[in-house]
DNA sequence: CTAAAATGTGAATAATTACTCATATTTTAT
DNA sequence: ATAAAATATGAGTAATTATTCACATTTTAG
């Protein structure tokens, strides 16, 4: 009796089976930088903990660059919907409520997976490159609330002041994430964050 | 003819020779790391620019490690006595005019050799490690123009003010330095670092 | 002057690691 | 069933580079 041919077609191999191969890749890279950090980030260690031969990993990814870069541009984009999903439902309009709110979206976004995020920022060379994806759309973004909330400031201002509040956010994440991990945990980075913001902003 | 003995004895050469040497390495190695990056500051090069055998170079410095590690500190003790300079002339009690000074001294000390600075703090692997040299030093020193100014900072407060402010400084800095040099060169920076600490401190 | 100490030399070593390629296996389409 | 296409394998290559060490030169002290 022979079978029915199956209603959806044998999945394509070329779809499924390396699909399946790319994503151990990339789930074993960031569980090696996160638990080992970037020194022992090496391409055989990757393959070996992925489960797949090193040849393999250069079929997908040219070169361990290339391994980084699709990490980063991953991580990234989590992030970004994140911070977007906290931004939508804005009712309030005071600067204040908006600033905090701005300061939450950026502490949830950091927390989507914190590990990863530092060794990629601050551990992986020539992390710059690693930046440009959440960096120009953060700036963006704020440039957007800004200008929706401040319309007295300049255009020159405002690139200044796109930049004081980006890097401060950053800045102060990032160092409560390494080296004061309680002051994320209260609460009270986001309301200090909040206030030093608020208060520059009030003043403009 | 015999000459006279000479009055100051021969200089030693366990002293002078090596010095020279020593000095040469250092030197080599920060042209390196300033001119090159961190990817192209191997030992071999270093000896080779300071016109010294590898062989010398392991004799001062046991390894690549200590060889930074002598770079850092130097250089951080350069930045510091910069600052302490900066601060010494205290005339003015007001908030703002504090922290105006406090910026300057921050701006003014990462002049001293701003490549050379942002290579040790963003590109050396581990360069947290770096940072000892710096931050403790410049956290206390804070720390104690904060207790003198606002002393109804309560002793948790005082940390995390403290974290907030150095953190600041610091990241707005090195922001500038890397990706705005114009706001470094029209003090646009010290202004606007000095009216965002200013509001938040006076806010307390 | 001379021996010991200090300093200098640089070819060689040893370890690491990104990446290749010849070959094998699996899947697909007919 | 079968050939072509896709995917997987992993031992091997090649380049880099931190570090060593056996030996040379210079300096010092007596």
């Amino acid at each position: 009796m022979p079978s029915q041919p199956p209603a959806t077609p044998r999945k394509r191999p070329q779809q499924e089976r390396s699909q399946v191969t790319v994503q151990a890749i990339l789930t074993a890279a960031a569980h090696i930088l996160t638990e080992a950090g970037y020194d022992h980030f090496t391409t055989n260690k990757v393959a070996e903990r992925a489960g797949v031969s090193i040849g393999s990993l250069y079929q997908y990814f040219p070169n361990k660059a290339s391994l980084l870069l699709a990490l980063a541009e991953h991580h990234a984009d989590q992030m970004m919907q994140l911070a977007k999903d906290h931004l939508e439902t804005t009712g309030d309009r005071s600067i204040p409520e908006v600033i905090r709110q701005i300061v939450a979206a950026a502490v949830a976004a950091h927390a989507v997976n914190p590990k990863l995020h530092l060794v990629l920022h601050e551990q992986v060379p020539h992390s710059e490159v690693m930046r440009q994806f959440d960096q120009a759309k953060m700036e963006n973004l704020l440039r957007s609330f800004l200008v929706q909330q401040c319309d007295q400031l300049q255009p020159k201002n405002l690139d200044l002041t796109v930049f004081m509040v980006e890097r401060t956010i950053r800045a102060l994440i990032h160092g409560a994430m390494t080296e004061h991990p309680e002051f994320l945990q209260t609460g009270e980075l986001d309301q200090e964050l909040t206030a030093l913001l608020s208060a520059y902003l009030l003043k403009k």
